[in-house]
DNA sequence: CTGCTTGCAAATTGTTTGCAACACC
DNA sequence: GGTGTTGCAAACAATTTGCAAGCAG
């Protein structure tokens, strides 16, 4: 469940060297890249890859429902390969650092049908702020 | 309170003619407007302002903590007046209509120490997506 | 005069697209 | 040979910045 490479296959994704080097690289926990850190990443082990070609593939990912994008402040859209499991993030305001949080059960984030506009819901984006422990331990010195 | 230009004001924000113009756009509720619709409307009351300027003002606003910047997918950033009472955000993923909702007490959103990395909270983001009742409708046509 | 604000234009950054060359059944 | 993928370069979109001119105290 969670290998990303697998899933992709599974789906029927058509593999490439290109597209494998790119998964590979979305690999992990807390991995939450922008498309130029996917991108360059991807170019050490394979150089020749192109930024159009690392788009379009984490694109691709992104509409097969196996990587999801994160909707933090900053510019650069990050990809988050942790589908699997409804979870939360935890981001330093400091330095940026994202982390994971999978909620401990309660996942108290579903809507009154009170409050919610008559919409159908399809998800929840939780995003917590914060400063990290080192952000923190620098500040104090 | 809920007055975004009064606010400014007795935080010692020099007001010009055009910060005013545009912090008169964001007023109201379910506000949630990005730069460009921001400065499109407020040349509509006063034909010279520059988006420069608009993008000034509203980064600005920003750092005083008066205006808060929106987290939704889609590359343009959008900014939300009401930072008095904190509140999540509803997202319909067919057409962007963006809703506040304010959490009726409950206010679950605490994190607990042990899942919380050592973080130093600031400030919790959430955003429900979901399809609005007009594009539910518009589905079933 | 001095300092902050404005507006223009150019620069940056992030992402997408058009299209020819290529690889794979 | 047709379908789908790649890479380059150019196009786009959102935002930021440099700088000269304007306004207010």
């Amino acid at each position: 469940m969670s290998n990303l490479l697998h899933r992709l296959a599974t789906r029927g994704w058509q593999m490439t060297p290109q597209r494998r080097v790119i998964a590979e690289v979305l690999a992990g926990d807390h991995v939450h890249l922008t498309a130029d850190e996917i991108h360059a990443q991807a170019i050490a082990k394979l150089p020749e890859i192109s930024r159009a070609t690392a788009y379009k593939a984490l694109t691709e990912m992104v509409a097969l429902g196996e990587v999801a994008v994160v909707n933090v402040e900053g510019r650069a859209r990050r990809y988050d390969p942790n589908v699997d499991r409804a979870h939360q993030h935890l981001v330093c305001e400091r330095c940026g650092l994202i982390r994971d949080i999978h909620p401990a059960g309660q996942e108290g984030l579903a809507l009154g049908p009170s409050s919610g506009f008559g919409f159908k819901l399809t998800g929840v984006d939780v995003v917590f702020r914060g400063i990290c422990p080192d952000c923190s331990a620098a500040a104090t010195l």
